[in-house]
DNA sequence: GTTCCGTATGAATCCTAAC
DNA sequence: GGTTAGGATTCATACGGAA
């Protein structure tokens, strides 16, 4: 039993050690931490496939301002202008949309996904084609701009919030999320699909000569909570549009690797200070809350093997409508219903399924407690 | 000079005679208050150009579930499994949206508007179409939703919101917007893009026999805000995809004609009760029914995610006996002790529960300050 | 009458490693 | 590739009955 146990734990490192050696040179490939000069589909058709864990895109929004803008009080307002915002038509956008779209589905690895920021002007056309070249939704985020720009003439909605798709590489893709980590963040409770921040302002806004350096720089709590949400430590992002280098500062605070592509020598200049100045994360602080799924696995015979639980033991759920007694395989019985502690409780039940860790429960030291309890005693106690 | 602008205004005064009186008949040809039985898109078919000043649409969103969902009571999650929300693929779905599509812009005035709603599965194709057809987004409007359904299998991020679109016919349309409505409604701040709203539950919520009358029914706040928004008392609304009649119960109670097109005979039997009973506008429950605004809530999480707070931080109580550690989830460490600032207080010192807010101090700016005062900080940071 | 507690439920693309 | 067994997972409301 426990020889054939260990020969599957061999087995089953070898495996792991293989792919990972494996994915070890491919990210020898890549060049890491740099920024890619020139056209983005160009520079991506230059990468290899399966590589990148994570692609951050925040592309142009296809905005179409007409004319000038003014305030009430006359001053100009500093709107998007720059000659890389203008599209002639939604056709001319959505066949840029789709070729870079089709590199980034390309670069990613099968379990690979990706985040697109964009407002009202580009979304939509970012999220059909998403689906169209096979990307799977994941959610629709909603960020919730906390002091966002008022709508100066009184003729709309104060455009208070941009949205972001995070979808996977395709319907079956096993994607991060590290959901532990999310609900810590958030006070023990889920995190919602819409996240309030601040606009990107104040020491965090970079300027040159008092001057906004980028007109649309995202905050780096953004990118913070994406990476901490759907990467794992040493992950690679590639960010497509990379600006100022918002996800390359974030990325090496956070322990990720990343690559960018940008072509106006403005940013990149920018950029390589800033991530140069970023200081990474030390191991410790970096440590998320684990989610059980990714905790190593206890059995229940474990727990009488180690004695914790004696055969013959007596269990019973909260309001004591069912028993079962323990056997010294780690199997239960409950009437004539024999198995595992998960199997009978859902079977004396007539549920389809059962945690037995929860649903069942023991007297211990004059207490009742859920059998996972004991578990959590268990691990304390095996740990070195 | 006099004379001739005498002549001119007397002129515009026919014109406006003509084309009001014009309006008058084209609207007695209308079927107002009446829901349309059948195919929405022929009974459109049936209506004339140019006559309707609004539409709401709620319509399919194309969810595609998988199996069953169960909670983690074990319960069983009712799910949207009608027939009328199966499509077999994205084209399917895309035919059907172009062609309702293009019945409403026919419908509508030249300066008339449109409003759709949707969530990730089905509102970037609709919006998309949108665009191609020549409608003008006006707004992306979020409905954040104040009580969800949790994701209960802890894979995705809580989907807590739907979006709203609203369009004019086209570009040039001089839409109605009643701005100033929105602002007073809103203590006199701009109405902003995020909505925060209850979904329809409690008294609200038409059951037949204990069983929801409509699995989908829309809250008719929504409803009241978006007619108080952009129509006037008198316009022609109409709803391709009425269910069980919100749109309608709420025009008659705003003093708005309507228009309905539906299906299911159930639905209509219901609509057709509920509209007779709703009452004329009263103006308590509409500014109670409107007041419902967001409280702030600060989770530890968000102040690490800021960069206001490093991971890695030392915090310590007020006396210096205990110490503990940031790390980038928000969770913190004392010790083996591993969780929220609540938790880890409360566990450092064997007490019950614990305010880690007043509790944890840290240096910041030279000085000991409790976690609260940079909580504080944030909130001005935060505020609009 | 009031408070407390248990239960029900809402547009949801809701598990995954090992064999 | 599919199948199976192990086992992880919920927030805000509303309502009814008990205390």
């Amino acid at each position: 039993m426990v020889a054939l146990a260990k020969e599957r734990q061999a087995k089953t490192a070898v495996r792991a050690l293989r792919s990972s050696a494996a994915a070890a040179v491919t990210k020898l490939a890549l060049p890491l931490g740099q920024i890619l000069r020139g056209d983005c589909i160009e520079r991506m058709r230059e990468l290899p496939t399966a590589s990148i864990d994570l692609i951050f895109a925040d592309p142009p929004y296809n905005l179409q301002l007409g004319g000038d803008l003014a305030r009430p009080d006359g001053s100009h307002v500093d709107a998007v202008t720059d000659h890389w915002d203008k599209f002639d038509s939604f056709e001319r956008y959505d066949t840029f949309t789709r070729e870079w779209l089709t590199e980034a589905r390309r670069l990613l690895k099968p379990d690979g996904a990706i985040w697109v920021i964009g407002s009202y002007h580009n979304i939509f056309r970012v999220g059909a084609l998403l689906q169209d070249l096979g990307f799977w939704i994941l959610n629709d985020i909603v960020w919730r701009k906390a002091n966002p720009m008022p709508n100066f003439k009184g003729t709309r909605f104060t455009n208070a919030h941009e949205t972001l798709i995070w979808a996977s590489r395709s319907e079956k893709a096993k994607y991060t999320f590290n959901y532990r980590a999310m609900k810590t963040l958030n006070d023990e409770l889920q995190m919602r699909s819409d996240w309030v921040l601040p606009i990107c302002g104040g020491p965090e806004r970079i300027r040159k000569d008092g001057v906004k350096a980028h007109p649309t720089q995202k905050p780096e709590a953004l990118l913070y909570r994406i990476m901490l949400a759907t990467t794992n430590p040493g992950d690679v992002v590639l960010d497509p549009f990379f600006g100022t280098g918002t996800t390359g500062a974030v990325a090496r605070r956070l322990g990720r690797e990343w690559i960018g592509c940008e072509r106006e020598e403005d940013y990149i200049a920018v950029a390589e200070e800033r991530i140069a100045a970023a200081l990474p994360l030390d191991e410790s602080a970096l440590t998320t809350m684990m989610s059980k799924r990714s905790a190593p696995r206890v059995a229940f015979g474990q727990l009488v093997e180690s004695g914790m639980i004696a055969p013959g033991t007596a269990l019973f759920d909260r309001k004591r409508r069912w028993n079962a007694s323990v056997r010294a395989d780690g199997s239960i019985a409950a009437g004539d219903q024999l198995g595992s502690i998960h199997g009978v409780g859902s079977a004396v039940q007539g549920a389809p399924s059962c945690n037995g860790w929860t649903f069942w429960h023991i007297e211990h030291e004059g207490e009742v407690k859920p059998l996972d309890a004991l578990r959590q005693l268990y691990l304390l106690a095996v740990e070195d």
